[in-house]
DNA sequence: TCAATTCACTTGCATTATGCAAGTAAGTAT
DNA sequence: ATACTTACTTGCATAATGCAAGTGAATTGA
């Protein structure tokens, strides 16, 4: 089920089908679901299974494994155990998974301007963009690699 | 095969899983070859269904015709007959489509920095945005319109 | 203390999507 | 007229997804 295996220690990744970043890019994370899970861990502060199990758009949970399984091996997530219940395990963002903030603010942003139906609070941070785009990335990966790295 | 239908000359399109942009925007394009077509558009100015079928990563004829629909009926892309070749239709981004190019940056930008073996041309745009990123997306974009209304 | 509940999964199976090879029909070149 | 291009479609094997029903370890409540 997953793409990558571990031998001696080392990561092995398959190849990938061109040189092209946004190829990569797509093979890392292109599927209906990943970038969900991250949209929760950085817009609800999402963080254990549980809690992704219950998004709006109702992953399956054999899917829910897999992906968040695929999201670690790539490196994007991190995995540890709950200090407090150990039932449970916590999933963080890594740096590479917080430097996906850019590219989702732009899908957030088309999906803004071309979706039907969409919630009011996504629209809400359109001036404060309009006003200082980087600023507002700025602050947003501030409190995004904060939470990342809290416990 | 494909998501939406006609009824009445107005679009039907289905209803989302959810009211997040992020959704709205993996529902529409959020599949493995989507993107690279979009790329293929932008960075190689294809517009050919046989040009598309040549694209690096091997799409296969049935999905790319699946795919080059659902760009079209999504209004991404729209389909026009070449005046030259009959056989030939040509394929070119819409405003909605152009939108995209932003992301698509983005995205480069993110699998240039952790993609193995990218390709050496995708990183010799990186001193042009540190520069400016601005300025970049401002004349990137001004050369996609261009070859989007053009025939 | 110990049964009931929660939590993070796994398993089985039906349905859907993908990948590959081989057509096909309309249009073009010779 | 014939051969070749072009943009697909069709058939079929394989893989991915979605759903429901487990499972086992940890925790809670009586």
């Amino acid at each position: 089920m997953t793409t990558s295996a571990k031998v001696f220690g080392q990561m092995m990744h398959h190849r990938y089908r061109s040189k092209c970043p946004v190829n990569f890019a797509l093979e890392t994370f292109g599927d209906m679901w990943s970038l969900l899970i991250i949209r929760d861990i950085i817009r609800f502060k999402k963080k254990t299974y549980g809690e992704f199990l219950n998004s709006d758009e109702r992953i399956s949970t054999n899917i829910l494994a897999d992906r968040l399984n695929r999201l670690v091996q790539a490196g994007i997530l991190r995995k540890m155990p709950d200090k407090v219940d150990r039932r449970k395990d916590i999933y963080k963002l890594t740096q590479k998974g917080i430097d996906l903030y850019p590219m989702m603010l732009e899908m957030i942003l088309w999906g803004v301007k071309y979706g039907t139906d969409i919630d009011e609070s996504y629209k809400a941070i359109l001036p404060l963009i309009k006003k200082d785009k980087e600023a507002y990335i700025k602050e947003r990966l501030r409190e995004i690699t904060e939470f990342a790295n809290s416990d």
